[in-house]
DNA sequence: TTACTATATGCAAAAACTGCATACCCATTT
DNA sequence: AAATGGGTATGCAGTTTTTGCATATAGTAA
């Protein structure tokens, strides 16, 4: 399923325009996103937590040509599952 | 920030009602969940990926005891950023 | 058509995973 | 509002898993 296909499906659950459902999608993304800019996890109970993830600087490589690189320190986004959504696919 | 102020926040920028602001939000949760469960991912784009990743039954240690023990085979939501959402973090 | 994303490659090092007790934070209930 | 219950974070050790480097291509999406 794709952002398209996801926006039709929230469309007709709430009763909303896609135009609409959209915009409602992306304000949540952005709210998210926003707190964890401020370096604040976003924790949904019963889903999961979105939180970022400070990754050290390390010694990486080229796998075209072997050579060793050294690759800088970064962050990503992390998404823990909460307990609920594990008991989901665990059943 | 938790659920709870996440929800106060949407309904503000949504203007909803917070009953109505978190079940729009639980549908949306819901429906990704769905699709997961169907054993297909959910591709947002400028966002992330969610998808289902199945681990392999393997022996593990209880770091208590230091015992050997078996793991069963699981299953666990993974979160992939895309790469928009890495750049947020990494400028 | 233009933009993004998945894939494939080898390999080093970081990180996750396991059980479990404790502490903590949040949500619900009285 | 206060109390209680439940989900979550932490630390621990050692093994498994993931990550991420460059880059072109293929596939999908906007």
């Amino acid at each position: 399923m794709n952002k398209k296909q996801l926006i039709a499906k929230l469309s007709g659950s709430l009763n909303l325009s896609k135009a609409d459902a959209e915009r409602t999608f992306d304000t949540i993304t952005n709210t998210i996103l926003d707190s964890l800019k401020g370096d604040d996890p976003v924790k949904i109970a019963g889903f999961g937590t979105y939180k970022v993830a400070k990754r050290k600087a390390r010694v990486g490589r080229n796998p075209r040509t072997g050579e060793q690189i050294q690759i800088a320190a970064s962050q990503k986004v992390k998404f823990l599952p909460a307990k609920a959504l594990k008991e989901v696919f665990n059943k």
